[in-house]
DNA sequence: ACACTTTTTTAGAATCATTATAAACTACGA
DNA sequence: TCGTAGTTTATAATGATTCTAAAAAAGTGT
C-alpha cells in the first residue's frame, strides 16, 4: 500500500481506517476542500466498512498536524480542510458557499511591510469573497 | 444621543440596549477585535443594567448586516468581530491567539489575476499568521 | 503462535457557541 | 392613550467538536 510509508514517516500507525481515509483524501488527481461531515458521508456512501465519526475527527486532526492537510480560515460554522497543502489562496463564493483555489501565481506578490517584534511570518493567506 | 441617528438610518429602533452596546463598541478612540463573549462580559462588568446574551447576539448580527461591524475570517471556535470596518488585514499571533490590524498601506497592492465568470470581487482579506 | 503492552477505534456522553422559541416588554405612530 | 409591530429575555434546542472509557487492533518479545 502506497500510504503505509507516508503514515509511518509521520509516526502514525497504518491502521485500516487511516489507510481508507488516505484513499479518499489523496487518491484523486485533483485536490479538494471538505468538511468533516463531507468526508464522513462520502466514506459511508462509497465504502462498505464504515468509519466512526470520532475516528474521522481524530485522523483529520492528525493529518493536519503532520501537514498532510490544511485548515482554511473562513467564517463558517464548520471547519474547512484542504487537501491542497501548497501555499495558495481562495475565492469564497458567498452565494454558493463554495471555495475555489487561487494559486499563488494568480495573485501578485504580497509584501507585508509591517513587522511585529519577535514574531516570524508563518503564512500569508488571502481570502477573496465573491458576490453576484 | 449620538447613536440614535445612526441606528435610525439603518432602520434599527434606538432601544436602551442597542444604545448601550453602541457606547461599548463605538465610543472608543481605537477600534478593536472581540468575540460575543468578550462583549457580553465587558458590558456586564462595566454597566449596571445587564443585557441578555441573546440580545448581544441579535444586535451584533444586526450591526454586522448593516456594516457597522465586520466579521474576521479566522479558524477559531468562536466568531471574531472588528469595530474597524475599513478595508484592512490582520496578523494572527498563533501563540497569544491575538489579532493585530494590518492596514492596507502596510501591504503592497494585491492584484487578483484570476477571474471567475459572472462573479464580482466583494473583498480581499489577508491573514498573516505569526509564530515565535 | 502466544502473552503482554500500547495505541487506536468506537459509541455515546459532554461541551460549548450559536440560534430558535415564545412570552413579556417597549417604541412609536395614529 | 391605544394598538401593533418590533425588541428583549430566559430558556430550550441545535449542531459541531471534544471527551470518555471500554473493546479492538497493532506492535513487541519470546
Ligand atoms: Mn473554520
Ligand atoms: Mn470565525
Ligand atoms: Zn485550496
Ligand atoms: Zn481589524
Amino acid at each position: 500500500m502506497k500510504y503505509i510509508e507516508k503514515l509511518r514517516n509521520a509516526g502514525l500507525r497504518p491502521t485500516k481506517q487511516r489507510l481508507k481515509i488516505c484513499e479518499f483524501l489523496f487518491d484523486t488527481q485533483k485536490t479538494f476542500h471538505f468538511t468533516i461531515n463531507d468526508l464522513f458521508n462520502k466514506i459511508k456512501k462509497h465504502s462498505k466498512n464504515k468509519i466512526s465519526l470520532a475516528t474521522i475527527y481524530n485522523t483529520v486532526r492528525s493529518f493536519e498536524k503532520k501537514g498532510y492537510l490544511k485548515q482554511i480560515p473562513i467564517n463558517s460554522n464548520q471547519t474547512y480542510f484542504d487537501t491542497n497543502i501548497s501555499d495558495h489562496h481562495h475565492f469564497y463564493d458567498l452565494k454558493e458557499g463554495k471555495l475555489i483555489d487561487l494559486e499563488n501565481s494568480d495573485v501578485g506578490p504580497i509584501n507585508i511591510l509591517k513587522k511585529i517584534n519577535g514574531k516570524k511570518i508563518k503564512s500569508v493567506e488571502v481570502l477573496v469573497k465573491l458576490e453576484g
